[in-house]
DNA sequence: ACAGATACGGATGAGCTATCCGCTTCATCG
DNA sequence: CGATGAAGCGGATAGCTCATCCGTATCTGT
């Protein structure tokens, strides 16, 4: 295993930030267009990443590791209900911030390792917040773990429906998830 | 005003029966396709069809023709919070089945002023049966008008996000809404 | 400074969208 | 029924994006 060279090095770096300008733009990444902005050849990006995917999880791997932090930290909780809803606002205002990391929760099969651990890491912490608080009584017993995602993104997706500019997405977000929590409370 | 001739008749039929077929197979929609497999040159869809939206609103027509009729059966309910619990178990139901209406219902500018005025009747009948939902005390006061659709939309998307198979997606999506309805009731 | 490995860049082809226009088919009228 | 104009058909084609490939340039270790 040869360390990187140099300019691959660099250009790697280029090549995420430019995307993640584009995503926080708004606009679908096109690896041409990235390039484009770059200043580098096409064939540089694809190289890189051989995929637009993979080069949208590269670019939500920042946001996902933040999650899990998050999670951590919701493990330290005593209140079991309280951390348990804390943690799914996180999960909800992560995504309606970040066009990335919808796209990367809402997907099955990733194409970077990285990505797929950090999912398992998130989704195990969600399971263990769930359990606690069901156990604690505080829960609907018919909501499964592999649930949890699902609902999540449906949160962010009708967030998206719903609202004509970025601004007004965290608050409709929030609307939505505390209606979700009440029904998901016993 | 002239009447359409024989064979564009004919030929409407056909372009919107394959898209029909393709649809159900879970296909992207592609002008291109569409022409291939019914026999036809592509002119004579984009003829038909200037855009892949016009001919997804038209495949889409009759299912929001059938919601509506059956929001206009739910209106003549005597028990507001029945009548409105089962129109969106309707509506969701229809989505997860059928994509085309998914995508539809999901974008807010339609190409088809048909497609505009059957959503705009769906999307009354929905505010009417929540008002008088509302009216009998059965619904929080929080949820506007305006979320109806895009919260059905969430939920036909977590079906898709939570699901592998397609017959995995009505009781995902009737256990979804039902927890939704839960949460939204007073 | 040299050699080999590594990475770069853009020309290139494949696939899809959408258009345009010469030709065919249809409906009408004498 | 046959001619005529209108309406419709079909596919060649241009524009665009995605993705690949390979000759060339750059870097790293000696």
């Amino acid at each position: 295993m040869t360390p990187q060279r140099k300019d691959a090095a660099r250009n790697w770096d280029r090549i995420t930030t430019v995307a993640r300008e584009l995503v926080d733009e708004g606009t679908p990444l096109q690896l041409n267009d990235v390039a484009r902005r770059a200043g580098l050849g096409v064939g540089t990006v694809y190289r890189h990443f051989p995929t637009t995917e993979a080069l949208l999880e590269t670019v939500a791997t920042p946001c996902l590791e933040a999650l899990g932090d998050h999670g951590r930290q919701a493990l330290a909780h005593d209140d079991a209900w309280h951390a348990f809803s804390t943690f799914l606002t996180q999960l909800v205002e992560a995504q309606v911030t970040d066009p990335a990391l919808a796209k990367v929760s809402a997907t099955a099969t990733d194409v970077l390792p990285r990505t797929t651990e950090l999912k398992r890491q998130i989704i195990a912490i969600g399971t263990e917040l769930l359990t606690r608080a069901r156990a604690a009584g505080t829960v609907r017993p018919d909501l499964a773990d592999g649930d949890l995602v699902p609902l999540m993104c449906g949160i962010s997706y009708a967030t998206y429906v719903h609202s004509e500019t970025p601004a007004d997405r965290l608050p409709t977000a929030r609307r939505y998830l505390d209606t979700l929590l009440r029904g998901l409370s016993a």
